[in-house]
RNA sequence: GGCCGAGUGGCGAAAUAGGCAGACGCACAGGACUUAAAAUCCUGGGUUCCGAAAGGGGCGUGCGGGUUCGAUUCCCGCCUCGGCUACCA
């Protein structure tokens, strides 16, 4: 009976942890060192778990073990993400409510963790959708909502940190004289204008198969990121928050975050912040009437009360300075290169931008309008498209240069966004790439004007960008035969010889003419990109070094109210509503007038009125329209009159998804308290998490809006920490098992009745599952936009055949049929899917195999980090260690489970002893370092050595079960008991090692002759070098290596090796 | 197109303040046990050349260079694969 029975073992433990609330976190104890080891919490589909989630459970629930054993207390909480689509969507399906479908998948996912036996305390258990939970999620909407960003407030936080701007009570926040004059709805939609939560009619993604509006990272390919539907864009009411105001501290707080690299960096990337200016292009009043007088900037006339000139205009803009918000009379810029104001030679405005139809000449209405119609239907990807070509539309209108006074053109473009900066740009076709796409593609083209002449170093590195860009050949050889600039960078050289030898190639046409352009102006060989250089033709500038020249320009547009500096951030404001049932409503009433119609204004509900739950819904169909499922809510709900006889309609927005996860690791400090989110003293014990791990999907949004809510908490006092991860770690994705892939043509073998061509795939013999085509090569296929196999050269279809190992063999760098090599066969493993159907249940891994086994695997695959393929032989492998373990530890031939005859309590011997703390030492620091996969190795080696001796003795095998213990838990609790344990061995000290009875006595010294190993030595540990020397030259292979040669040098690297260095 | 990451045996992988490449596991092959199989245990192996063998030599961490007594590790260039991103002025 008693084999390795995992079946048997893993039920009975997970039993004893839950009854003896093993893993339940007791009450803070000051006097221990705290740990928070926190998991990213699943969305508990229908499908169930997934092995690509126990592996960072696993993970983490080892760092929790191990943790608990080295004395520290442990918090490690699950919970669930239980608001969302799919649950929504079954709803219309079915008419099942949401809650049902959530509740039953909540429990399936539960039992599938606790079949893994982690260690989490599930008395903290919460999840989104729980009214106790939400109520704080909304009651921190409403501190979102009460709270305005004053950006120039200086403070110290908790954190002794001094920082710049802080989101503070709305009622601190100033109103203007000719606000207050106005009267208190005027202060209070003013309120509102300048809080973090507010209202903003915008273009958004409709999603009419889905009924609602998706945020833009929903929104995939121009398709709904679930269930890919057609998106449209159409402007609708929405929340948003104002997370832009907290850009510059959301990135510059990331650095001392002990988290990947390349996860701050994406962050980075994402909140994309850059410096510039703002700039007022003249357009004259209603964009007619422009005259250009010759004065500039630098040489204003007098004022004019109603500027009718260019000239005038200047003069009252040095009166009045830069206005707050642009007026009628002015097209407003961003641009992050004041220097080249002097190139601007056009400018481009949105489609979407409010000033289009002033600046529209009559001639050219027609041509705009139908521009404008025909962009507001594009999806984002039609956008994108046709980025290859450029289209644009000419207004008709102009605008003037207010650096030099000259007049330039303004067209409409779509790659020119609405969204960002102020949606109108001055073109600079010389110094930017899309404007030179742009200036080249037009008919006539667009003049281009060069206003910085790059540093030599730049005029090579400008080559380096036209080699890239346009026909390489030529430049190339350009180039070489320009010793002075190719001596002056060796990787010059060599890519200029590398494209001529390969002959380079043609580019688009547009690169082309860039080049040619380029080629044809040395004073236009310059970088795109920013880069040091000097200002030519612009004016009193000439000369000036780029980056001063920023920095000069935008001080003199300041002082003449012409431009200022601003930051922009790629980063927009979160659009926080969706006009689905299955969400947190919004704690908020609109205010109606007589007629029952909003008046814009708004009240919150009372916090002792949370939590607003849903109402209870007749069915779940869409409205169909952009209009909220919620306002197919009963009216009393959606109705109410307020003590001051106000009738009040409720906000029927939800909140997204991303709400709920935004706060459930300070919840999870403290879930049951009904009084306040979490109690701060117990935050302060807690927070901030010590290691968060979880997948690198999230690595933008979820994190980022997470801080956000954590930086407005903190600013508002109730949390003590900047930032709510500390430590963070993605865990790679797990891939299905290897595959072998052939192509075939789908049929040429000829028809008897003479017909041969099957190239459409109808014709011919074979079909898609029975190809029987010639064999294509891995090499010549590629994927067309559906992911279907083509030939490269003539986009014809292809069959997939999936091959045998045995099917296939090695061939230099790829695999081939094993009786046909001249067809290559792709090798690859796949994401999992179910369109696949190499999807791995874990709750079959646990059948079969055991838990512990599960678990085991799963960390031995390699390092957490990366990315992995599974096989389901591995998991045997690590299976037959763990039997192994148990066989050489109990008697597997008694009829009850007892322990093994060698395990003994006796003395051990001193390799025993030596053996078993190197163990603990390597399996400590693996532990310490989240290399999993190594510490597994060190304990099999430890095993290997085990199962040979005859005595195995107690006071060895004991703390081997310890060190097992955190990674395959349950087999670790039975032998610990085996071997006398009386209670669970959870909190069982981990071991520790003798540093002495890690070195060893003698050791190993390789022998290297001009770094080439020829022989190895042993020596005593302590020896030095000369007594090394001399050993090794009395080692035969060495006394014959040095035959005849003159040793010049000897090169001894204590303990490591003793190098010879010969002529 | 941009950014990030990765390329080491048949496969998953180890080893990097530069110092014995391939630990550990899978798969494979041979052997033991067994009536047989499973399970288990033992043995073997990067590759190639010389040798009957013992043994010895060459080549080997994607490719091409460089620095060094010595490079999987550092530097330059390139190729391939994967992930993220997508006109952000």
């Amino acid at each position: 009976m008693p084999r390795y029975d995992a079946k048997r073992l893993e039920p009975k433990w997970q039993a004893y942890w839950e009854e003896h609330q093993t893993f339940a976190t007791g009450p803070f104890d000051p006097a221990k060192e705290k740990m928070y080891v926190l998991d990213m919490f699943p969305y508990p589909s229908g499908a169930g778990l997934h092995v690509g989630h126990p592996e960072g459970y696993t993970a983490t629930d080892i760092v929790c073990r191990y943790n608990r054993m080295k004395g520290k207390q442990v918090l490690h909480p699950m919970g669930w993400d239980a608001f969302g689509l799919p649950a929504e969507e079954y709803a219309i399906k079915t008419g099942t409510h949401p809650a049902v479908t959530t509740a039953k998948n909540i429990e399936t996912f539960k039992r599938q963790l606790k079949s893994l036996g982690f260690s989490y305390d599930w008395n903290r258990e919460l999840a989104t959708t729980d009214p106790d939970y939400f109520r704080w999620t909304q009651w921190i909407f409403l501190q979102i909502f009460d709270t305005w960003y004053d950006a120039s407030c200086e403070w110290t936080g908790p954190d002794g940190v001094k920082r710049i701007g802080r989101g503070r009570p709305i009622s601190e926040l100033p109103i203007p004289p000719d606000v207050a004059a106005n009267g208190e709805a005027a202060v209070r939609r003013y309120q509102d204008q300048q809080r973090l939560a507010y209202q903003h009619e915008a273009p958004v993604n409709w999603c009419p198969a889905l009924g609602t509006v998706l945020a833009n990272e929903e929104v995939v390919d121009g398709k709904s990121e679930r269930g890919n539907h057609s998106v449209e864009r159409i402007p609708l009411r929405q929340w948003l928050l104002r997370i832009t105001a907290y850009g510059d501290r959301l990135a510059t707080e990331l650095d001392n975050l002990a988290w990947p690299e390349s996860i701050k960096l994406m962050q980075r990337n994402w909140i994309g912040r850059s410096e510039g200016a703002e700039v007022d292009f003249w357009i004259g009043v209603e964009g007619s009437g422009l005259r250009v007088e010759g004065k500039t900037m630098s040489s204003p006339s007098t004022l004019n009360a109603e500027p009718s000139t260019f000239n005038d205009w200047l003069a009252s803009r040095a009166q009045t300075g830069f206005p707050r918000e642009p007026g009628d009379d002015v097209l407003r810029i961003y641009t992050t290169r004041p220097d080249t104001l002097f190139g601007a030679t056009y400018m481009v405005l949105a489609p979407e931008h409010p000033a289009v139809d002033r600046l529209t000449t009559p001639e050219q209405r027609a041509a705009v309008e139908a521009y404008r119609q025909q962009a507001s239907f594009k999806s984002d990807l039609d956008r994108t498209e046709l980025a290859k070509t450029k289209s644009g539309v000419f207004t008709g209108g102009c605008a003037i240069n207010p650096v030099n006074g000259e007049k330039v053109p303004v067209w409409i473009a779509d790659y020119v966004l609405i969204s960002y900066g102020t949606g109108a740009i001055m073109a600079v076709p010389a110094h930017d790439m899309r404007d030179c796409e742009f200036a080249l593609t037009r008919e006539p083209r667009l003049p281009i004007k060069a206003v910085v002449r790059p540093s030599d170093r730049f005029l090579v590195e400008g080559h380096v960008i036209i080699l890239k860009a346009g026909p390489r050949v030529d430049a190339a050889k350009m180039l070489l035969a320009d010793p002075l600039r190719v001596d002056r960078d060796p990787g010059m050289r060599q890519l200029a010889e590398t494209v001529v030898k390969t002959d380079g190639w043609q580019e688009a046409q547009a690169a082309e003419e860039f080049f040619k352009c380029y080629a044809n102006h040395p004073e236009l060989w310059l970088p795109v990109e920013d880069g040091p250089g000097a200002a030519i033709n612009s004016g009193k500038y000439n000369g000036l070094p780029t980056a001063e020249f920023k920095s000069k320009i935008t001080a003199d547009l300041a002082a003449s109210g012409l431009g200022r500096k601003a930051v922009n951030y790629r980063l927009r404001d979160w659009l926080f509503s969706r006009q689905r049932y299955w969400g947190e409503p919004f704690p908020l009433w609109h205010e109606l007038d007589a007629y029952g119609q909003p008046t814009g204004l708004l009240r919150v509900d009372a916090e002792s009125a949370l939590p607003i739950t849903l109402p209870e819904m007749a069915d779940f169909k869409p409205t169909g329209t952009p209009e909220p499922m919620l306002s197919k809510a009963p009216e009393s709900w959606l109705y109410q009159t307020a003590p001051d006889g106000t009738k009040l309609k409720r906000e029927t927005n939800t909140m997204p998804q991303w709400a709920g996860s935004c706060w459930y690791y300070l919840r999870f400090v403290d879930n049951k308290n009904a009084a306040a989110f979490i109690d701060p003293q117990l935050e302060k014990q807690w927070l901030p998490v010590d290691l968060y791990v979880g997948g690198a999907e999230h690595a933008v949004l979820h994190l980022l809006y997470s801080r956000f809510w954590h930086k407005v908490l903190f600013d508002r006092g109730h949390v003590h920490t900047a930032e709510p991860f500390q430590r963070l770690v993605n865990q790679g994705m797990i891939l299905g098992e290897v595959e072998f892939t052939g192509y075939r043509r789908l049929g040429l073998r000829p028809d008897p009745n003479g017909s041969e061509s099957a190239a459409d795939g109808k014709a011919g013999v074979g079909t898609e599952s029975q190809p029987t085509g010639e064999w294509v090569s891995a090499s010549e296929v590629t994927d067309d936009d559906d992911g279907n196999a083509i030939l490269k050269a003539t986009g014809e279809r292809l069959a997939t055949v999936k091959l045998s190992l045995d099917a296939v063999k090695k061939s230099g760098d790829s695999f081939v049929l094993a009786d046909r090599p001249d067809v290559r066969i792709e090798s690859r493993a796949y994401k999992m899917s179910k369109s696949r159907g190499n999807v791995i249940n874990p709750d079959s891994v646990v059948e079969n195999y055991g838990a512990d086994s599960l678990r085991l695997y799963e960390m031995f695959m390699g390092p957490l980090e990366a990315v992995k393929p599974w096989s389901m032989q591995g998991v045997e492998g690590v299976s037959r260690f763990l039997a192994r373990v148990w066989r050489t530890i109990t008697d597997d031939r008694a009829d009850d489970v007892r322990l093994n005859p060698a395990v003994q309590d006796t003395t051990p011997a001193e390799p025993q002893l030596r053996l078993l703390h190197k163990t603990i030492k390597a399996v400590t620091h693996d532990f310490d370092t989240l290399g999993f996969n190594t510490s597994i190795s060190r304990l099999m080696e430890f095993m290997n050595e085990v199962t040979n001796w005859s005595v195995r003795p107690i006071s060895i095998m004991r703390p081997f079960v310890l060190l097992l213990s955190p990674l395959a838990p349950h087999v670790a609790e039975e032998l610990w008991q085996l071997l006398g344990g009386t209670t669970t061995l959870a909190y069982e000290p981990w071991p520790t090692f003798d540093p002495k009875l890690v070195e060893d006595a003698v050791i190993d010294v390789p022998v290297q002759i001009n770094g080439k190993l020829r022989a190895k030595i042993t020596v005593d540990a302590k020896a030095d070098q000369a007594t090394i020397e001399a050993a090794a030259r009395r080692e035969d292979s060495i006394i014959s290596q040095l035959e005849g040669k003159t040793v010049v040098k000897v090169v001894y690297v204590p303990g490591r090796l003793l190098n010879f260095v010969v002529k």
